[in-house]
DNA sequence: TAGTGTTGGTCACAAATTGATACTACTCTA
DNA sequence: TAGAGTAGTATCAATTTGTGACCAACACTA
């Protein structure tokens, strides 16, 4: 068998792809991947978010947090203390994602020299 | 144990992450993910490829495409016919992110009623 | 006691990305 | 001979994202 004989699960190909489409538009967007990865280890405030997430504005953390939060995949903890305090943190749902999306982390980490050895020869 | 005890891989955590990054943002820009899906039984040519992936238009389907291919991703098979005929295929490595894209595929169909009704509760 | 920093945001505007439309040159079909 | 299909490119409009200012309420420092 090789690998063009895999076959991967089919999720039932007549059910209309709308839903499904508008899911993974929010996961593969580009911010949440990395919200995701910075919440896997427990809850985390949102100027901690700021930092570990290289690059993202506070517009756009907020925009994406408050998204991922009514899709039900992150809880958000506010803390009425001075100064503010808010925790956001992966729901049970959110924690579900989490295997899928780590898996295609490591692939990236792990192919990463073969695609750049990849864009040198097409770049020549 | 519980789902908060799960480990996840954690993908060299030392290595400077800016290169799984940038291949990350490829992956999950908003239209590489159909390209993935639509080229996963064999080889599509252009203007298929247009049709099976809903409201893409010819300039991101080109520019996308021509992005994986740098990435080694996919490859390009000009036949030099009138009409010109171009095949687009995914490569070993590009087969080889099938598991995890399609892992987020499935999680995405399966997880869609979950995630309607949590809009409707955030929505309320 | 005045200045600085921190918290988690929002707002208006600028910059970057993406979409829509038109165009190419050629062939086949009605 | 008009219309559609092939795989694109070019130009401009629309959408999305980024930037910097601002907020209130307090703690810490000089």
């Amino acid at each position: 068998m090789t690998l063009n004989d895999i076959e991967f699960p089919t999720p039932s190909e007549d059910a209309d792809c709308r839903p499904v489409r508008e899911i993974l538009d929010r996961i593969a967007d580009k911010w949440s991947l990395y919200i995701f990865v910075a919440l896997k280890d427990g809850p985390v405030r949102f100027n901690a978010l700021r930092r570990q997430i290289d690059g993202i504005s506070q517009r756009m953390l907020t925009i994406t947090l408050r998204q991922l939060e009514r899709d039900g995949l992150i809880s958000r903890t506010h803390f009425p203390t001075i100064p503010p305090r808010v925790d956001y943190e992966l729901t049970a749902v959110g924690r579900s994602l989490l295997a899928p999306v780590m898996a295609l982390v490591t692939w990236a980490d792990s192919n990463r020299h073969v695609i750049e050895e990849a864009r040198r020869q097409y770049d020549h």
